[in-house]
DNA sequence: TCAAAAGTGTTTAGTTTACACCCATGC
DNA sequence: GCATGGGTGTAAACTAAACACTTTTGA
């Protein structure tokens, strides 16, 4: 069947950039290789067109759960690309997404139009199709800025983390090392973390575990308009510490 | 003239928030009023539909100039809205910008499918068509936070401008009043601003005249990744001063 | 001389930074 | 008993907040 319209319409398209922390605390993006033309083979973002009776949040939801099998994470429209050339089949509009996922609970499995599924390290992404180079650079710029006054980083976390590992996520999403008692200190002060059990079985002194309430923290910001979850560090502190004690 | 596709395509408008701030440093909105249906009759967000072979953001100032006769302003791209019911012609998929202009310098006059243009005070937003009122209170929102950290603020105002002028605007956006002796002082240090000459003609004492320094600005915030133009109150100051003396 | 807005400096409170050593566990 | 990461307190430096009176001009 056709559709046919009086005036010439571009396509509408959502892509997804899915972030993940691997088990060493690095950041990696999903990517999948595309089997079709055009770019068959390149690696891509995981995305596709939107059905004309679906809502743009869930045909990024849908792609990304066809093409990756991961779903049900935090997702939040980035920005729309619309350059005349960012697609050889024509004009084509992406409302692009941007998704943040702890890496452990969303093994990969490819399906559908895609050939592989598969976690990259931000500084090992290879060749992508279309603008995805483009698409990804504001997608980490976006993470960055946001990190700093909203809370989305607990969603790379697994629920219950110790501080290590959110200092770890911070000094990778901002590319700095952070001065630990410093860290703690501020992050402890907004009174947002729930203390769990300790750690078990790990060699050496099992760290506290904590889970983020973010009941707590929506209520606060919708309340009191006031409260802002800033974590800024004007100063970093590169040399750790255990240094000359003469 | 008629264009056939394999599969139904949603049609892709774009739609503008122009903010601009009027003589007595009010926040207002620039409407149209709408000639034809759907919604003849409302106000309405300028806007209208992406032609085939033009950029989102051309789109946007195009469309901007022919309803209103705005141009050559600062444009951001807002939010992509694409609610399944947003329009009653079908699926529209709607890229909305935000646009921060001096009203001075653009005296409002319609044209084409306008019927009127005019600045409303937000405090006075009619009804308006489709999910404008949802647009304009994401651009809003936008606005007030994106204050806070970039110097989005200088484009509502004149080339020249007095601290005082400054001061009002970050009121009016922020919607609380600020302590006048800590406000200045605290945009002074930014060392951002460049004195020109001083006010003449008014009743009072005149005021010094600024200009916002942009290329320095750019300057320090590509270069060194660490500057930030954050401007934050963190309590306010409601009442004036020249209270009791002894 | 009055009204109206501009301009200015200092003290206090709060926040952020910098910094070094002991603790608990598994192997 | 040693290697590994966890955990802690305080003083100094800085930044933000609070606050009242004098200045300059036109009318």
């Amino acid at each position: 069947m056709n559709y046919t319209y009086e005036y010439p319409r571009p396509s509408l398209t959502v892509d997804c950039v899915v972030f993940g922390l691997d088990e060493s605390n690095e950041l990696r993006v999903l990517l999948i290789q595309r089997a079709l033309d055009p770019y068959a083979g390149y690696w891509a973002l995981p995305g596709g067109f939107v059905k004309i009776d679906e809502g743009l949040e869930d045909a990024a939801r849908r792609e990304l759960f066809e093409e990756t099998g991961v779903k049900d994470v935090f997702v939040e429209q980035l920005f729309t690309f619309g350059n005349m050339q960012r697609d050889p089949r024509g004009r084509v509009v992406s409302v692009a997404y941007y998704a943040l996922v702890n890496l452990k609970d969303h093994p990969v499995k490819a399906s559908t139009d895609a050939k592989h599924a598969d976690w990259f390290k931000l500084g090992e992404i290879p060749e992508l199709a279309f603008d995805h180079k483009e698409i990804l650079a504001k997608a980490i710029e976006r993470i960055r800025s946001k990190v700093l006054y909203k809370p989305i980083g607990f969603e790379l976390l697994p629920e219950k983390f110790t501080l290590s590992d959110l200092q770890k996520l911070y000094e990778t999403i901002l590319g700095q090392l952070l001065n630990r008692r410093n860290f703690r200190s501020k992050i402890l002060k907004l009174d947002l973390l729930e203390e769990l059990e300790r750690q078990t079985n790990v060699s050496h002194r099992p760290a506290q575990l904590y889970k983020f309430n973010k009941e707590k923290y929506e209520e606060l910001s919708s309340k009191d308009g006031e409260f802002i979850f800033e974590i800024r560090f004007h100063h970093r502190d590169n040399r750790e510490e255990g240094e000359n004690e003469v």
